[in-house]
DNA sequence: AATCTATATCGTAATATTGCAATATAATAA
DNA sequence: TTATTATATTGCAATATTACGATATAGATT
C-alpha cells in the first residue's frame, strides 16, 4: 500500500487535487509569487531568488508545469516561464464556490 | 536532505502551501465535496461513502482539520464535521487574485 | 571547434505520505 | 457491568517527495 486509489475518484477531483498538490509546497508558492511580481523570468532568476539549488528549482518548475499552473517557452538557450492565469482561475473559483456554498448551507453546523 | 526548508519562506507562503497541500489529495477533495453536499456528517458516513478504510478516512480528516479546512465538534460519542468557509474563502481568494493579476500583467509573456 | 550559459536529467539519501489491520479510547445502550 | 457504536492511534509496508551533487543536453559566443 501507499499508492493513491486514483480509480476511486472523478476526473474533476483528480484535476483539482493535482493542481492543489502542485501548489502545496512553500517553494512553489514562492515561485508563483515571484513569477507574478516579475511577470516572466527564466529558471536562473528563480535560483538566484530562492535558497535552493538549481536542480531543485528545476524540479519544482516541472511539477508546476505538469499541473498546468505555469507555462514555459523556449527562448534561445533559456526557457521563459510565466503563470497560466486560466489554471489559477479554475482552482481559485473552485474553492471560492465551495466557500460561498458552505457559508449559505452551514447554519445548523458545528 | 528531503525535508522542506521551511525557514526560507514567509508565514503566509507556509499557510497557503499547507492548505493547498491538505487539499492536494483526491480523497480529501472528495471528502470536502461530500461535506458540502450533506452540510454536516460524521466520520462513519464518509467511510460508507468512499472505498477507504476507517483509519484512512480518519487520517485524511485529521489533515484537513490541521490545515483548518474543516471543523469537528464532539456530539455524543461521534464527531460532527463540516467545512470551514473562512479557510476555503482565504485560499480561493488568494488563487483568484493571482489569476486576475497575472491576466492583467501577462500580455508580453509566452 | 572550443567554451560558455541555461536548463534538464540521473542517482541517491533523507524524509513524508498513503493505506490498512490491529488495537485503544470514549460515550452510549442493554 | 458488559456490550455496542464511533473515532482515534499505533505500527508497518509500499510508495512518493524533497533536495542536491554530478552529469548531460542544447543553444549562444568566441
Amino acid at each position: 500500500m501507499g499508492a493513491t486509489k486514483t480509480d476511486a475518484f472523478t476526473t474533476d477531483q483528480l484535476t483539482i487535487a493535482s493542481m492543489a498538490k502542485a501548489l502545496g509546497h512553500p517553494a512553489r508558492i514562492a515561485i508563483v509569487e515571484y513569477l507574478l511580481s516579475v511577470q516572466t523570468c527564466i529558471c536562473g532568476d528563480i535560483v538566484n531568488h530562492l535558497p535552493l539549488a538549481q536542480p531543485t528549482v528545476s524540479q519544482h518548475l516541472r511539477e508546476l508545469k505538469n499541473a498546468d499552473i505555469i507555462k514555459g517557452t523556449i527562448e534561445g538557450n533559456a526557457i521563459c516561464y510565466c503563470i497560466n492565469p486560466k489554471a489559477m482561475e479554475l482552482i481559485g473559483a473552485y474553492f471560492l464556490k465551495i466557500a460561498a456554498s458552505s457559508l449559505l448551507l452551514n447554519q445548523k453546523c458545528c
